[in-house]
DNA sequence: CGTGTGTTCAAAGCTCGACT
DNA sequence: AGTCGAGCTTTGAACACACG
């Protein structure tokens, strides 16, 4: 949809809702000017975020749609977090671990899928790995990875390696990245409390584990020198 | 050399306040 | 309702440095 055309839709809809540019963005946290750029057809110079605020306020859903070569989005769109579990995949195979990837369940109504289920034989310990390629809802991913340790407890890792765990550990996978570093740093009540244990410690326990850890690794991504740093 | 951490810088996105 | 400039915050990238 263009510019013009949806500064016009979100004029007609504040209207009918009788409310002036103010209002409208005192109800979705932006300043009036944003509210009148995007009726000025100009709301491409606003992020996506501000726009979903914005038409949602008005009750309606503002959607972009992005077209490129048909099927060869979604392969871009995966493409740093398959690269990422990948370098991470091939850490935990070299260190001894039996990996296994996209492990999916669906038990009562929870279902999705594990982005990697490590097991180490001679501890029975199960390590389910969260690869986030941009840390965004930090409770969300928190919440998600317990679920996926409950039901690793429960049955997934019998089912995978053919022994019930004795200790289900968990692992939060970020990209070395200064901006993820920072959003680590910025939710460090949340995670310093949900997933203590980090770096040196965390490469410690994955070359001889004992017990349950729950930590949180940044990995490089090594395919991406130029563009992301080494470290 | 690989990794972890901190700092700096420029650009982008946005708000605020004055003004028309 | 709309314009404009100042200023703040966030981000990505590039470095520097320490450590094993």
């Amino acid at each position: 949809m263009d510019d013009i055309r949806q500064g016009r839709i979100c004029r007609a809809l504040r209207l009918r809702a009788r409310l002036t540019q103010k209002q409208l963005g005192r109800a979705c946290g932006i300043s009036q000017q944003a509210v009148s750029l995007v009726e000025r057809g100009h709301g491409s110079r606003l992020s996506g975020l501000t726009m979903r605020r914005l038409f949602a306020a008005l009750d309606a859903r503002w959607e972009p749609t992005v077209s490129w070569r048909g099927g060869e989005l979604d392969r871009l769109l995966d493409e740093r977090h398959a690269r990422l579990g990948g370098t991470f995949a091939d850490l935990l195979r070299r260190r001894g671990w039996r990996v296994d990837v996209e492990v999916t369940y669906a038990k009562y109504a929870e279902r999705g899928s594990i982005d990697i289920l490590a097991w180490w034989p001679a501890g029975r310990i199960a390590l389910v790995v969260e690869i986030k390629s941009e840390l965004v809802s930090v409770e969300a991913t928190i919440r998600k990875l317990d679920e996926k340790v409950r039901l690793s407890i429960e049955s997934i890792a019998e089912t995978r390696f053919g022994e019930r765990p004795r200790s289900v550990a968990r692992l939060l996978v970020l990209p070395a990245s200064t901006t993820d570093r920072r959003r680590v740093a910025r939710a460090h009540a949340i995670l310093g409390a949900a997933l203590p244990v980090r770096s040196d410690a965390v490469r410690a326990w994955l070359r001889s584990p004992a017990g349950a850890i729950r930590g949180l690794l940044f990995v490089a991504d090594t395919n991406r020198r130029g563009l992301w740093r080494g470290g």
